[in-house]
DNA sequence: CATTGTGCATACTTTAGGGTAAGTACTTGT
DNA sequence: ACAAGTACTTACCCTAAAGTATGCACAATG
């Protein structure tokens, strides 16, 4: 994963984000371009790396290893492998990936109500 | 053959992830750093925006104005500008802006949750 | 007459994160 | 012999968003 500079601002200001909002930390696990895609694949059921990648074409191998990777060390999916070859292994989501669900739909409601008001071209 | 890049896939890709994921939909609203910190404080009224600059000693003036007029732009935030002098500019939430306070709420809800299970090495 | 306080604007720099391209190890199929 | 499929890894590049620094117009205050 990308080394972090640790005399940033912008990470200091970061610390600060997540310790004042909420928000911010859950942004911080699921504020990646393509984990709320994979998140959303998960919640139907447990699928393997390759499916996921048929699953989400646009993305590249190494951005969804590195969010599969993230989300693992977050405890939000979980990795299975079996010791075989060709390799097996099952992402599924954890207990608080599912937890994330109602967010996700919640945010999907508004989503879809902002839209149609919003007609108001400013 | 001068291969000049005019279209860039991280914008392909955000177009992709906007028409696919409502969370991005939303993160494209409230994904600046200071924008969850500046609804939170809206939420329990207006304020003006040396209140709000107060208020968030960490965020400078250009990233606070910024913000601001994207939530504006959004229609998430309202402002009302009094022509005097000195300036009296007051930001508050919109209608929309206060349909985001449950889905903050819900992600509070969860983050707390989240912190107490996981004390998780990270 | 210089400072303070309002609410911004704008030029320049840094950095975190996303993207490209290529390689690895191992086996099965042709 | 060689391609294809599995699940990754690594080195390097590019860009959008965040940060730094400064300036503006105006009025009241010391």
């Amino acid at each position: 994963m990308t080394a972090i500079k640790e005399t940033s601002t912008i990470q200091e200001n970061k610390q600060y984000a997540l310790e004042k909002c909420p928000v911010t930390y859950v942004m911080e696990k699921i504020g990646g371009y393509w984990k709320p895609i994979i998140i959303y694949h998960l919640s139907s059921g447990p699928l393997r790396y390759s499916e996921l990648k048929r699953a989400i074409p646009a993305v590249t191998e190494k951005m969804l290893i590195q969010h599969l990777k993230q989300l693992e060390a977050d405890n939000l999916v979980i990795r299975e492998a079996k010791p075989v070859v060709p390799p097996f292994v099952t992402y599924s989501l954890s207990a608080s990936g599912n937890g994330l669900l109602p967010i996700i739909e919640a945010m999907a409601t508004w989503a879809f109500k902002d839209k149609e008001d919003g007609f108001n071209i400013s």
